[in-house]
DNA sequence: GTGAAAGCGCTAACAG
DNA sequence: CTGTTAGCGCTTTCAC
């Protein structure tokens, strides 16, 4: 069963295949009677417009390229639905490409999406990924590029990512606010941006309000529940004294809570404690985890909503590189109050 | 700047277009110096196939469309996650549609994956819908469609699912091995099959036990985490003694521990719990939250391998529909042990 | 081993 | 208002 084209309505009404595309798209001096004649028949024979031969001719394909290192890491799912969703109700569609967090997977994406003549890429850049030639490339040919969340400067591209800086900032003004005056903020040993601009944040918030920044009550290591009960441990261990803990991420925020109800400190009494990205259990654990809100559907929205913005007027890198940066949302819940 | 295409190879080397195109393809019979003068000056005028053309010509697009409620439900954004990766691997690459639960949107991602004409569709029905005719249809147009968790049987096509009715009784035969006697199962007054399979396990595991089924003790909602919430009170106001339950899912589980603590009704002394789906909360909540996984992301990648497979053997719809049931596993933990 | 030619299904001038 | 024509960039016979 061939599939029916533009000829075979033309056929059918005996007029010609091209009088049959413009009244399909609505072209302004066609007679209202044959549109919908040829409309009908369309319905009729099950007509489905090859967008392929119409994105070759016109070279417009409405496809925009994702590239995000998992969707299995709700951060990134949420992004991509916020997305999807933007661009779905703009008539545009979604071709989606993981990296792994891997470089070559990267530009393996990069690869397919300009072979597919996607119109744009938005994406999120790989843990592994340290050359970003692959990326200025994409600037160079022209071809519209937005990141989000982990964000290369140097790229030199429009961008949305939230204020880390503020949101560590944020963290730790609140858990000084509650009365706080030993913090101990737990970071990641991993050379990325966002993880230092929190960490930036603390030590700020710290030096407003007339506190030292002590080196011997920051942490590093990798990413994990481990990482809090490890800290915990070593801060007991050392005779360390501190009465709060903000924790660059949540997962290292539960391991803290962990550790500390092993060791029967109580939160939020003696320590309270904060972590950031309100992962889903924050809210229903005991105690429940004092967090920093990363706005995650709407970074996709506005991801997708400057992208479109900036094709709309034609000239996506013809002046300086357009960034939207999302206030974090502080969540306090009953670690830090 | 124009793309560069085989012509401007071809003109470069001073051979014609066609055997550009066949060097590129690794056709046998061009010669391997060719083919090789060819590919560098392919990399060296920055040449990048357009698959628009070559898909066009060739009938074949390498794209699979899914379409599934939402990538803001872990459920999904990991089913997803196992997709991508296994057709990625295969040199698939997947345009993605959220129908956000709506009947209009499956049809319209339906109608969008005809016209990019994609080599086959894997979905999971949204809830609102119950008209199963856009789903015949792909069938009859013989577009392959791979349906996965959320199966309707009429449909008659190839599906993976984890076995609803397994877990069911899994997770109540459980909670009776830990002593249990009279057990609750909340559940969805929506009409899905997973949900009822889940029940209709609950009943069968009772009745295998020697326990009667006992109206009383079943209960139906809305999914949320206040449906745990209020059939608990409900319990408790009318006096009716229980000693276990089993929520159809992990919030109302959440809802149920959350009003069981309220009453200070002692869970796993004198109330066992156990939810379904294994959502990341629950290993961190206090009790932690036993659970049956649904082995999601093994899901996905079943569910891309059986489409591969099948599209392979080039006869999609000729024999009796391919089905595959996962094993749902349960997850002991602190809430009924 | 290479080339010539047709055509996938559509868009977009241009003609009439 | 409708028709003619020329491609978009590639694959795929068939010829030499």
């Amino acid at each position: 069963m061939k599939k029916t084209t533009i000829h075979d309505i033309a056929r059918e009404l005996n007029i010609t295949f091209s009088t049959v595309a413009k009244a399909l798209n609505d072209h302004p001096r066609i007679a209202a009677s044959t549109k919908e004649a040829v409309k009908e028949m369309a319905i009729k024979l099950n007509y489905q417009q090859n967008k392929l031969a119409s994105s070759l001719r016109s070279g417009k394909t409405r496809i925009v390229g994702v590239l995000v290192p998992t969707l299995d890491v709700s951060f990134f799912s949420s992004v991509v639905h916020g997305i999807e969703t933007v661009m779905n109700s703009n008539g545009y569609n979604i071709l989606l490409y993981q990296s792994k967090e891997l470089y070559a997977d990267e530009i393996r994406g990069i690869d397919t999406f300009l072979q597919t003549r996607v119109e744009g890429i938005i994406s999120s850049i790989a843990l592994q990924t340290s050359d970003y030639n692959h990326f200025i490339d994409l600037k160079k040919r022209k071809i519209p590029l937005l990141l989000f969340d982990r964000i290369v400067d140097e790229i030199g591209v429009p961008y949305v990512r939230i204020d880390d800086y503020g949101g560590g900032f944020m963290a730790t003004e609140h858990l000084i606010k509650q009365g706080c005056k030993r913090i101990v903020h737990i970071s990641t040993d991993q050379n990325v941006t966002i993880f230092k601009e929190r960490l930036q944040g603390y030590k700020e918030a710290l030096i407003k309000h007339g506190l030292p920044v002590d080196d011997s009550l920051i942490f590093t290591g990798h990413l994990s529940i481990e990482l809090g009960r490890n800290c915990i441990q070593q801060l007991v261990n050392e005779n360390i004294e501190f009465d709060g803990v903000f924790a660059f991420e949540d997962y290292t925020g539960l391991g803290v809570l962990k550790q500390l109800k092993e060791l029967k400190i109580n939160v939020p009494e003696q320590v309270k404690v904060i972590g950031f990205a309100n992962e889903a259990f924050g809210a229903h654990i005991t105690p429940s985890l004092s967090t920093v809100d990363q706005q995650t559907v709407k970074m996709g929205e506005e991801a997708a909503r400057l992208f479109l913005k900036l094709i709309k007027e034609n000239k996506y890198y013809e002046k300086e590189p357009e960034k939207i940066v999302l206030d974090p949302l502080l969540i306090p819940r009953t670690s830090s109050e």
